[in-house]
This record gives structure tokens, C-alpha cells and sequence, in this order.
RNA sequence: GCACCUGUAGCUCAGCUGGAUAGAGCGCUGCCCUCCGAAGGCAGAGGCCAGAGGUUCGAAUCCUCUCAGGUGCGCCA
């Protein structure tokens, strides 16, 4: 097991302990539950480092006012060195104050640990299966697919950073009716391609990005299918086309840093049987049935006609309606190959299944968690995330975006614009289901209204100092770093930038319980605020300066401090999935 | 009609298993560079956390209802 030092985790200990002493003593009733004691930074710094809720959830429980609680446990909290002060406040926080000692040997532990320094074992090795993306592959994927790529990526990165074992997947939706589409439209331009005049009906797809598979697949299959009518070639160039049309989304998302470990083919459910074997699962269970289902009210639906169908009973596992898995030609939906293909996500054995899906499937979602409760009989949790808008800017002004007009924009019209790094920052400067605003100028501006920038910047001033340390001759290797006395960070101002630093853990903690990967963008930005106001008081105070020439002790222990610090924003800018910058250009 | 998401400073948004006087950036006001670390920093003003009830020692956070915006609602995926 290897497990950051946490100093709340710490602390937070040191007070069960002082509390089991009260309990053996008498002071509290034997038996009390003390999951509730949480160990938190104050929200306003003149409280102290730390403050505890102890004396006020035991109160209740305990039958004591919390006060009394508080004060016996402040006798016992001080007893420990690390404790410099403690002291009853407000209703019955105890507020803590750690000896400097306590905060200046972290910055050593993270320069020992480096990138391990707040990474959790809270996974303990449990599978954990992120689906993203899963766009149609029926063309480049587009600034709406980015997000969700991004988004899903980073949770990818922060569950495994929390120990978890991570599995990260593409459901390819390659079994419908638009793969179809796509066959028709290449086969359009492969007649093009042959230097017939085409044209491209409503309900096939007019891109430009087809024009090279059509003559690639001439190039495969010469003049073989000219004239020939579907039956003779739709199955043939709907493989290829799709097989194009995956390395074109392989390539895009690789344009972006995203990797994919699983590439699932809804197609492979077809005719295998397993589509029919995850149904009868949920028969086994008695949740399938042939009915007929209610109109919506109040939508007057004008073709509406009942029909009997076959449906799940996804009532019984929290949807509001029962869902159709047949269409009354008896071929599947779209949900059937879905509750197959969750289905073999279980049998795979994963503890726990998290799906992106953009805004719109929001309506998909109960369905899909009846479905895996139903198969997993309960056992394997499903998160949904849902991604939100981005809408485009270009200089202040809204960026419209049609297919027809050609003012489609891609991700890789993105990443070439603004670069892979800055994208990706930005699409996770958003809570995932808030909509987000992405200005193609503005992302790309060098001041601290960007976050990107402001954080690299924080990243890039390190890197400079260690440069110039060089430069004058002061040692600054991570050993001679580590090993120096950083007791000499005694000033306020740095002391705060390590209490920032110590809350790195529980961020990741906090980030990846929530699945909420932004929580560490905007970590980051604070982390980098300190750094930098730490920084600029260096302009008036030249004790305050990292590099300090002529005392290179103490320019060693302040300079730890600035690596330590970079260490964590490389760590935390790697969850992201963002490149640390060493310099600014 | 129903379901899900959202509603926090003038604007864009954070806010942890419920904790103390609700935070940041932009904008606004006032300071700080002849040079040595200013693509920046410091200070200030600015809030009925959409509204109304409820739960409790304590609610932006949990529950109920209302209002406003978004998304979706049987043979699209």
C-alpha cells in the first residue's frame, strides 16, 4: 500500500485517538459512532490550519453541551507536538494551529514522493470502466464530441491517480441505420471519384471528408460496383467506410492526447447471440414482457397508435416508464445492443461503470442504470455524466456553427487553432453540467483572466528560477532540494503556499469520490495564485526573493518550496492531461 | 403533461459527507514599476445564494412546493 502522507487524514487520527482516550476515561459514553469527525481547512485563515466538527456531531449523541466536549478534547489535542494551539470557537469548532515544523517538513515529503505525493489507494485496485466519446463513426468528430473527450479522459486519469484500475473505452455505434447512410454517401463519391456528376440527397451525408475514401476505396475495388445496385456492395463499403471513418476519429482524438484502451463494436452483438443472451438475463429475472405502452401526456403525439412491443420492465428498477427493446418489425432498438453491451461490461468484472454522455441523451439515463441494476442485481454501480454545450466565441462574438454553411467545426479545427494543451484546460474550467463558453481568442491570451495561462506561467517561473539558480551558482539538484533546512520557511506568506500544497490529497480525494475532474483545474488556479502572489512580494521584500544569491541555504529551502510546488501542478496538470510548460513563449 | 439538468456579486463562474462573517476572475474605485523578479501585485465597494415552507445546534448545500431557463419524452442512435 502506498499511501500519501495526507496531513488532514493525520490530524483527523490524532483526534479519533484523543476521543477513544475520553471515551476509556469516561468523559464520553462508550459506543459512539465517529464517521461524522471531519478534519477540515478553516475557510477564513485567522481561524487557524485546521478545525475540527468533533465536539459538535458528539454532542447530540454523547448527551453533553458541545462545549464541555470541545474543551476536554483541546487538553488532549495539545498534548501532541504537531499541535501548536488549540482553541473552542464559535458554536464548538475546535480550531488547530500546527507547529511550522509540521508544515515546513512537507515540502521534503514532497519532494521525496514527487509525483506520488497525493496519490490515494481510495481505489484499492477496483476496475472501473470510463465509456466516452462513443460518437457515430460516420465522420470527424466535432467540438461537441471534445468535450465529453476531454471530460472523460481526465476522469480516466484522476480514478487511476485515486487507485483505481481503469479501463477506458469507445462504444463504436456501428449496428444502425446511419452506418448506412454513410455507405451510400461513400459509394456517391466513389462514383465521383469514377468522374460521374453526383448528387447528394437529403439523408445522406455531404461532407467533404468522404471525397478521399471514395477514391481510396476506386483504388481498392476499381470499377466493380459501378452500376451495381445495394445488394451487391452496401455491406462491403459500409466496413470499409467505417473502418475509415475510425482511423479518422483514432487520429482525432490522438491530435488531442486521447488514448483509448477498448474499442467496442456495437456490431459485434449482432448475430452472436449475445443481444438475446443479456435479454434473457433480464426475462430470468421477469422484467421482460409484451405490452403496450401510454402515449405522453400532453405532447399530442399525432401518429400516435398503440402497438404491442416488447419491453423492461426498467419500472422496477427506478425509470419512470417501462422501454421497448423491440420495434414492431421485431428488429431491436437502439437500447437492446446497449443493455447487451453493459451486460459484457459486468460480465468483464468491473466494480463500478461510469458513462459520458453529451446533454441530449440525458433522457437515456434511468433506463441505462435500470438496466445494469437489473443485470448486476444491484451490485454495480452506474454513473452517468452528462457534458454540456460549448459554444464558440471568436473574439466576444458567437461563433455559429451549420454544416451547410461549412462553418463546421472540428475538434481538430480546435486543437490545430489554440493546441492540444490550452483545449483541453479550458473544456475543464466547467463543472461538466454547466455550459461552457470557449472563446478562440481569449484562450489563447497571456494574462490572468486565463487560467491556462496563469497556471503554466506559475509552472514556467519555477522552471526559470531553477535555470537562474544554476546560473549563480547555487546548488539546486532535487537532492541538495530535499535535503535542505526548510526551516527556514518561516515567513507567512510561505507557509500559506505549503498549507495550499497540503491540501492537494484531499482534492484528489474529494475530485475523485464526486467524479468531478474540474475540482483539480480549479485547485491549480489557486495553487498558482499563491505561487505567484508569493512571487511578486519578492519585488518588495528581496528576503522573500526564491534566489537569493549570496545565502544559498536559504535559497535552497526557498527554492524547495518553488519545486515542491511545481511538482504538485505538474502532478495535477498531468491529471488533465495538460504538458507542464517550462517556459512561456 | 412528465423526467433530468441549471438558477450564487453588474458579467462569467467556484463552493467538500450540511459548519463559523458565502469565494475567485472580469468590470468598477484607489494605490504600487528611473533599476534590481510588474504579461503582475495590494486595498476597497459590490449578495434576500430565484422564491416560499420544512428538517436541525447549524442549510447555498438535504426534503416539499412555486417560478424561470435548458434538454429529452414508443419503431433516431
Amino acid at each position: 500500500m502506498d499511501v500519501a502522507m495526507n496531513l488532514f487524514t493525520d490530524i483527523r487520527a490524532h483526534v479519533i485517538t484523543c476521543l477513544d482516550a475520553l471515551t476509556a476515561r469516561g468523559d464520553l459514553p462508550e459506543g459512539l459512532s465517529f464517521d461524522n469527525v471531519a478534519v477540515e481547512p478553516p475557510r477564513d485563515a485567522a481561524h487557524g490550519d485546521m478545525a475540527t466538527n468533533a465536539a459538535m456531531v458528539l454532542a447530540k449523541p454523547a448527551g453533553a453541551k458541545p462545549r464541555d466536549i470541545a474543551e476536554k478534547l483541546v487538553a488532549l489535542l495539545v498534548e501532541d507536538a504537531r499541535v501548536a494551539e488549540a482553541s473552542v470557537a464559535g458554536p464548538g469548532f475546535i480550531n488547530l494551529r500546527l507547529s511550522d515544523a509540521v508544515w515546513q517538513g512537507l515540502v521534503g515529503r514532497i519532494l521525496t514522493e514527487g509525483e506520488r505525493f497525493g496519490r490515494l489507494d481510495m481505489g484499492a485496485g477496483q476496475k472501473v470502466n470510463v465509456e466516452y466519446v462513443s460518437a457515430n463513426p460516420t465522420g470527424p468528430l466535432h467540438v461537441g464530441h471534445t468535450r465529453g473527450a476531454v471530460f472523460g479522459d481526465a476522469l480516466a486519469r484522476l480514478l487511476d491517480y485515486a487507485g483505481y484500475d481503469v479501463t477506458k473505452e469507445y462504444y463504436i455505434n456501428d449496428g444502425g441505420a446511419q452506418v448506412d447512410v454513410l455507405a451510400r454517401s461513400v459509394y456517391l463519391r466513389y462514383l465521383e471519384a469514377h468522374g460521374e456528376e453526383v448528387e447528394f440527397p437529403d439523408g445522406t451525408y455531404p461532407g467533404d471528408y468522404l471525397i478521399d475514401v471514395g477514391m481510396a476505396l476506386k483504388d481498392k475495388v476499381g470499377d466493380a460496383y459501378v452500376g451495381q445496385g445495394e445488394e451487391v456492395w452496401l455491406s462491403e463499403v459500409r466496413e470499409f467506410a467505417t473502418e475509415r471513418m475510425l482511423e479518422l476519429i483514432r487520429a482525432d482524438l490522438a491530435s488531442l492526447g486521447v488514448k483509448m484502451d477498448v474499442f467496442f463494436s456495437e456490431k459485434s452483438l449482432y448475430g452472436t447471440g449475445r443481444i438475446e443472451a443479456a435479454l434473457a438475463a433480464l426475462d430470468a429475472k421477469g422484467l421482460i414482457y409484451e405490452g403496450v405502452l401510454e402515449p405522453p401526456k400532453g405532447k399530442a403525439p399525432e401518429d400516435w397508435e398503440p402497438r404491442e412491443q416488447t419491453l423492461f420492465r426498467s419500472t422496477d428498477h427506478g425509470d419512470d416508464v417501462d422501454r421497448p427493446v423491440k420495434k414492431s418489425d421485431g428488429s431491436w432498438t437502439y437500447f437492446a445492443p446497449d443493455i447487451a453491451y453493459h451486460f459484457d461490461k459486468i460480465e468483464r468484472g468491473f466494480d463500478q461503470l461510469i458513462d459520458v454522455f453529451g446533454a441530449d441523451h440525458g433522457g437515456y439515463v434511468k433506463r441505462m442504470k435500470a438496466a445494469v441494476s437489473a443485470l448486476s442485481d444491484g451490485r454495480v454501480p452506474l454513473d452517468v455524466k452528462l457534458t454540456q454545450l460549448v459554444k464558440l466565441y471568436k473574439n466576444g462574438a458567437p461563433f455559429k456553427m451549420s454544416k451547410r454553411a461549412g462553418t463546421f467545426v472540428t475538434l481538430r479545427d480546435v486543437v490545430e487553432q489554440v493546441g492540444a494543451d490550452v483545449t483541453r484546460f479550458v473544456m475543464l474550467t466547467r463543472k461538466n453540467d454547466a455550459p461552457l463558453d470557449f472563446d478562440f481568442d481569449k484562450v489563447l491570451e497571456q494574462s490572468k483572466d486565463n487560467p491556462v495561462f496563469y497556471v503554466q506561467y506559475a509552472h514556467a517561473r519555477v522552471c526559470s528560477v531553477l535555470r537562474r539558480a544554476a546560473e549563480a551558482g547555487v546548488e539546486a539538484s532535487d537532492a541538495t532540494l530535499r535535503a535542505a533546512d526548510h526551516t527556514k520557511l518561516g515567513h507567512a506568506a510561505e507557509l500559506r503556499l505549503i498549507q495550499k500544497l497540503a491540501e492537494w490529497p484531499r482534492i484528489v480525494e474529494i475530485a475523485a469520490r464526486t467524479h468531478e475532474p474540474h475540482r483539480v483545474a480549479f485547485y491549480l488556479y489557486d495553487l498558482a495564485s499563491e505561487l505567484h502572489a508569493l512571487w511578486n512580494r519578492g519585488n518588495d521584500a528581496p528576503e522573500l526573493r526564491f534566489l537569493q544569491p549570496e545565502v544559498p541555504e536559504v535559497s535552497q529551502a526557498k527554492i524547495a518550496l518553488a519545486r515542491a510546488t511545481a511538482v504538485v501542478i505538474s502532478s495535477g496538470l498531468g491529471i488533465l492531461g495538460v504538458t507542464p510548460a517550462e517556459e512561456m513563449r
